[in-house]
DNA sequence: TTTGAATTTGAAATCGCTTTGAATAATTCG
DNA sequence: CGAATTATTCAAAGCGATTTCAAATTCAAA
């Protein structure tokens, strides 16, 4: 069924047909109600590709994806949020997967040259990220999930990691633990630095030096974080409580401890970053884990939000929002165990 | 940079700019060098809804996620393999998400009507699929990542399920176990029934009675399988073996398992079935984890050439792939303890 | 009644590409 | 050398919507 059909059918023109179903105001009442009634009757949708055509808008946001890496549960939880809030306002998601930081570039390009989108969401950013560069220079809309230092003002949505990694360790010192260990993602990555800044800040604030043997940086995988927790452990004196960097982690770290045979709680303590994961949550664990608390799906939701007031023409310097991180406690963090 | 004004520039017609960038033939060797060379340096891309409008073609491949449910550990691990097998065709992954059944249907509806697509990924059937149903009614071309027996052919690709199964079963009843449970997924879905047939065709043939209480139905979240196995182990007598339905399960039995006091692998057994999530291996959980596995990616991957063949005019009655399914024994399943 | 304004409708241009059908230039062949 | 091919190129017609500009109709005021 096309709109000229559509037209005929009903003895108008294509323009008064458009124009009913568009909600344009110089059309009649009543014709306005006799299309709109034959245009649902007959499941009538205008052609996606001729609307995008004649309006220039491409009804869609893009989202790139470096291929096997990142299509974790992070991400997944992430992309949750964002198409659900994106359906309701019609706009479709774009995700296109790439297999290195090289083929991401391009792949900017293609979408801004083709114009498939009206905007992207950008994220997982460095400290100076060149996609976020690349994107102000082609001019396309977007907003970061993160934070990144360039320079030029972007628009971002990012929670407070900084402060959530200071809160979580000042906890533990207050619990009396000094050996601390900081299980982080790869360097480079704002979040992780952040987050190490927070931990630096509460130990310097209490004057204890930072040793960098008690610090890691990998990807967020339970295999990794055993293996790294494991040979902290075999440090002497070897760490009381433990930061990991997500729940995967926390379940590495958590199988490493129980393997050298300490208590979770007691000999050793951890509070872990939690993006609120629907199949792993803290408070089923045993012991209940603590956790610095920030839903990834929620911050889908709003960038959605951010995407349309920043299509509605709202000032990029305008969109920044810093959320607050909670801190949660439960059974994984005690006491430091005396000695 | 439009084609015109690629065609102004270089002094030719549009028509001739367009055939050698698309390699027609009846285009002179030097022009079509020049014309690329030029389209290369000024970083011309075709407009991707003018070159849709114009072929017909959408150049995008839909999938519809049902909201929070769906946007698990699988989907991302499946999306993975899809999408980057479309990226190298240049064909776009549209995800459309969606709160209710009823709006998948909708949103099928949509897709067909705008033509946003030119093929479908569906997935996660029902036995009686009427997702499959209304597709074929629409005439738009999918694949089915499953089974369904709605009576009419229909493209899939799916795993042995039952065999897999029968033979986890099987090697369980040859380690002297008699008191299986099974947490399976949720009834209906396809993949469900097909596990279940695969299980009871075993314990039949051994002339091993059908327990309803030892089976579970749900969700596969490591919370609900830790209550579905907690209850099951109070039982008397108590199962001696569990078949978890996915790795999530799998945890949530094994907290289960320990939270009894038992140890896997000695007094209890499990088989777990297992997607091949990278950050959730099998070798690393301790006991490690014997499992029936095959590749969500893969299959990703795989349905994305099969879309392929669908486009280019293969009959869909000649599409069917079923996987076979590894078993990997390792730790977590041994003998029946004596009793 | 006329007339001027306000409503309502339509014809045609436009978006940026592909493709048909025709025209021109270059080759080949008898 | 002229006719018949063959190789290149181009003008113009779609694709299916929106939107501009003009026309027709209705209505109210003079």
């Amino acid at each position: 069924m096309r709109l000229k059909e559509l037209a005929q059918h009903l003895g108008l023109s294509q323009t008064t047909v458009s124009r009913a179903l568009n909600g344009y105001p110089e059309v009649n009442e009543a014709t306005r109600h006799r299309v709109s009634e034959a245009a649902a009757r007959l499941g009538y949708r205008p052609n996606a590709s001729a609307l995008r055509l004649a309006t220039g808008r491409a009804g869609a946001v893009g989202m790139v994806l470096r291929g096997s890496e990142e299509f974790g549960p992070h991400t997944s939880e992430f992309l949750g949020g964002l198409g659900g809030r994106m359906a309701d306002a019609e706009i479709d998601l774009l995700v296109t997967t790439v297999a290195s930081q090289h083929d991401e570039m391009a792949a900017y390009r293609r979408l801004a040259a083709s114009q498939k989108v009206d905007a992207v969401v950008l994220h997982s950013p460095t400290l100076r990220d060149e996609r976020a560069e690349l994107l102000l220079d082609l001019g396309i809309p977007f907003v970061l999930h993160g934070r990144t230092e360039i320079g030029r003002p972007v628009p971002w949505l990012d929670i407070d990691n900084e402060g959530a990694l200071e809160r979580a360790t000042n906890h533990l010192l207050d619990l009396g633990h000094r050996r601390i260990a900081l299980l982080n993602g790869l360097k480079g990555q704002t979040f992780v630095e952040h987050r190490e800044r927070g931990y630096r800040q509460a130990l310097a604030a209490r004057g204890i030096g930072f040793d960098k043997t008690l610090m890691g940086n990998s990807i967020f995988t339970d295999e990794v974080a055993f293996r790294l927790a494991q040979s902290m452990l075999e440090l002497r004196p070897r760490p009381t409580a433990f930061l990991a960097g997500s729940m995967m982690t926390a379940l590495g770290v958590f199988r490493a401890i129980r393997q050298a045979g300490l208590q979770l709680g007691q000999d050793v303590s951890m509070i872990a970053h939690d993006d609120v994961f629907p199949y792993l949550n803290a408070d089923n664990m045993y012991p209940t884990m603590s956790t610095t608390r920030s839903s990834m799906r929620q911050a889908g939701t709003r960038i959605a939000e951010l995407i349309g007031q920043i299509l509605a023409g709202k000032p990029a310097e305008q969109i920044h929002e810093l959320w607050p991180v909670e801190l949660v406690l439960r059974e994984s963090s005690g006491p430091a165990p005396a000695r």
